[in-house]
DNA sequence: ACCTGAACACCGTTCAAGT
DNA sequence: ACCTGAACACCGTTCAAGT
């Protein structure tokens, strides 16, 4: 299961003195890493999708025979997880003079969540069916852990967390595979359209095209927590 | 785009008369026809999970080269979208004696939505990238018109459908990928625990074996629909 | 109108070597 | 320790026919 060079930490990135930094000769390639692999996996990811990313399209942006790939990863399972819990690191709410509200750091979090998965369409999608990375590990410790301080009872604390988790990949996943399509979207507008005798309700409220995402995910948040965790 | 015999209605269920009913000499395959390729690729999802259905696999079961599905179907993704839609089918709330209240009939579709996924663990993480089929329409229709002569104004009904859309789906998205993978789950509790030092307060509430998603699911949807539409 | 087999252009991965 | 090319066992789908 446990691939052969999965813990190795390439430490080249600390340099010894004052050697002569790693120009890139074009057309040479650094060595392969795996830092680089899940690096460019990201990219292939974000220019082609989830269908996009082939191992031997893989390897040739890397420079590299396909098989090199397989001393670094055990398969192309593990590429996916290790792309998507690298694009899902957080830094933290940010930390001016004081923090203002346990729910101000939740929603931030949250947020910074969703836009991150927005940031690589493809993530969102992925997530719940792949290994629970470190990154996405942090992200529920630190909830948890902020919940848990604004007063939310140990035996809600679960209750709590999913339903936060449900409806953030709830609402980035239906994002993004709307985000995906423009003009699907709308040509399944019109499809509607053409169909408003069986369909007329959300004919007339224009769902298909309706896209205050931002807004809407933020409200529905907002009701979450109230019932979660009450302002007191 | 549209499949040749998309809108074909195979009508031999209709029997005229007292001819004899189709009794199937073992080894004898019925004409292929679209329900059959639908009803069979769901059969197939069910056993196999997403990677399972594969064109040859389903015509081996339907007793035909792999060819003849090309004439019923496009490709392959129709016959997800088919699938898919297939079985998002809903027969409307129990109609004993009255209608109770506008809110019963949203839960009621909105559990059995996630019911109905469940029952085909494959569904739930296809719908949002599939194409939406005439029953995920109607039950958005369903939704829409309830909600409306519920008081909710029309400025809010879209805000309202997609919340509830992004809670359900992600809800089910979730439930159904930890459902797959009962060992993986308590596989990945263990590795927590082992890394109990990076995650205490999930570690604590061993929040991946926590399984009361019914009643999670039923006390966040509660809280929704009270921001959404307040009980007056 | 409906079905078919042969063939094509891919995939991920195994294996047996190379340095 | 790291990389490689040839080969295998698959895929979805095109095409040119068959009835």
């Amino acid at each position: 299961m446990a691939a052969k060079g999965s813990g190795a930490q390439s430490k080249q990135s600390q340099r010894i003195g004052v050697s002569i930094p790693p120009v890139q000769e074009p057309g040479s390639e650094p060595p392969l890493s795996l830092e680089r692999i899940v690096a460019t996996a990201v990219e292939l990811l974000d220019a082609q999708g989830v269908d996009g990313l082939k191992m031997r399209r893989l390897a040739d942006r890397l420079g590299s025979g396909v098989m090199s790939l397989y001393w670094h990863v055990a398969n192309k399972e593990e590429v996916f997880d290790l792309a998507l819990d690298s694009v899902l690191e957080y830094r933290g709410p940010p930390q001016i003079v004081e923090s203002p509200s346990w729910r101000g750091d939740v929603v931030h979090m949250l947020e910074d969540w969703r836009a991150s998965m927005l940031r690589h369409p493809w993530s969102a999608s992925l997530l719940p069916c792949r290994a629970l990375g470190p990154n996405i590990l942090s992200r529920l410790e630190l909830l948890s852990k902020t919940l848990s301080r604004a007063g939310v009872a140990d035996a809600d604390l679960n209750v709590a967390i999913w339903s936060l988790w449900n409806y953030v990949m709830g609402a980035t996943i239906t994002r993004a595979s709307f985000d995906l399509s423009d003009d699907d979207r709308a040509a399944a507008q019109q499809r509607l359209t053409r169909l408003s005798e069986h369909y007329p309700t959300i004919e007339r409220s224009r769902l298909l095209l309706d896209n205050d995402w931002d807004g809407a995910f933020r409200k529905g948040l907002d009701f979450l927590l109230d019932g979660l965790a009450p302002r007191q």
